[in-house]
DNA sequence: TATCTTTATTGGTAAGATATTGATATTCCT
DNA sequence: AGGAATATCAATATCTTACCAATAAAGATA
């Protein structure tokens, strides 16, 4: 993380939580701007153009989940964390539909949310170096949503791309069922691993040749599966 | 079957609770020690130096808040998580504060608890660890689970890469037998100690040239076994 | 809003892979 | 040589995964 510094906006009307925030964030090396509602939150992330947003659900004027659809609905897909109250019946996947990547419940501990900051960071720029790959006769664009095979379309869900993806990120290293629930279904989601293993089958159908003996994603008998491009 | 066994010290004055969060954790190759008050927890905290604590809020002689805030202020900052019950009033500021990893309301599911620990370790854990060996003709890819001899795959199960792993990271040092089955195999699993011989006989048949006189992994007469790279 | 379609999740089961044990042979040390 | 520790083998037990079918959830459509 020193490589590069990034800009952080945290959007939070409470000044003590902002201020806190602030703090621990420009420990961690990062550049901290702030706004105090939606509407300023908005203009700040124009203006600024930050690598990634902390967004406060609850504030006044424009709340959170308004700003962050609004900023999609823009086209705008910076990382966003969203903080939410514990107690505030706030949907989980209302948040995911309006594109948040991360969620953090309050209240939360700074090391978490650190944590979580770097995380996301990480995946983000990580992913956003593999915007396709290609294989046999099977080519995948991640950025478009689009893949192919023997220049026939082929029809993945949104899940299946992302876990490609991870595994693609990963090439070469075995991933465990429990990183992919993490990394790829998120922080708040826990299905069983039965449900990686069917998405894998389902995977494994669609791109691979002979799903009865795979070339591409390899299961790694008691740890977990790999990705290989060239076997 | 854990790649690490991991200690974690649960601190909650609730019995069904308590072993109801052990019974879980258990099962997942965990190991756990419990204490059912702050004070208690603190002591046994300093005894056991666990690896992840999980802390109630709501305790009797100190609640969780003040013991995690003590824990932090004694310079330990291993992975914390805190149990809250639900809508409980935690003052943002003081939560902001304290230090905890990650915080869960009551009443929480066994899946979630367990999840969240995972994550954790795996977002805390130091990736101090071996990625790769090279002796001989052989080459050990531990993030891959990749071996080769002579530019030929090796087929190794994970627990023998678990078990190999171990013995290069602590190279030239003799290892015991219930230090492996501690450390390979886990707290919670009690085979013989007739399990490592077998397990270093099939390795050795594997990666040595010559069974009858290993040059890598030594046998230690009435101590145990240990890794040489170069003999 | 109700209905239909797609996608995701779960649990069960069989097949397959790996681990463990116990018996026996071998080696090591004194 | 004798006792103890270790090596090895083969049978059995255990664990893991693939896969299917049923259910649930989400998204789309009218």
């Amino acid at each position: 993380m020193n490589d590069k510094s990034y800009l952080i906006a945290v959007i939070e009307d409470d000044e003590s939580v902002r201020k806190s925030l602030m703090l621990n964030l420009e420990l961690e090396n990062f550049k901290v701007v702030t706004a105090n509602d939606g509407i300023a939150g908005l203009e700040l992330v124009e203006n600024e153009k930050p690598d990634l947003i902390i967004l406060d659900v609850m504030m006044p004027r424009k709340d959170g989940l308004q700003t962050c659809k609004e900023l999609r609905q823009q086209g705008n897909s910076t990382p966003l964390i969203l903080l939410t109250a514990r107690c505030q019946e706030v949907d989980k996947v209302l948040g995911l539909e309006l594109g948040a990547d991360d969620y953090l419940a309050k209240p939360f501990g700074m090391r978490e949310l650190v944590a979580r900051v770097k995380a996301l960071l990480r995946r983000t720029s990580k992913t956003d170096e593999i915007d396709r790959v290609q294989f046999d006769d099977v080519l995948i664009d991640f950025k478009a949503y689009r893949a192919e095979r023997n220049s026939e379309p082929l029809e993945l869900s949104a899940r299946e791309y992302r876990l490609l993806r991870y595994l693609v990120a990963k090439r070469g290293a075995v991933v465990t069922r429990d990183e992919l629930l993490d990394e790829v279904w998120g922080y708040n989601s826990y299905p069983s691993t039965r449900t990686v293993d069917n998405h894998i089958a389902r995977l494994r159908q669609k791109i691979e040749q002979n799903v009865n003996s795979p070339r591409h994603i390899l299961t790694v008998h008691g740890v977990g599966y790999k990705f290989v491009a060239n076997p």
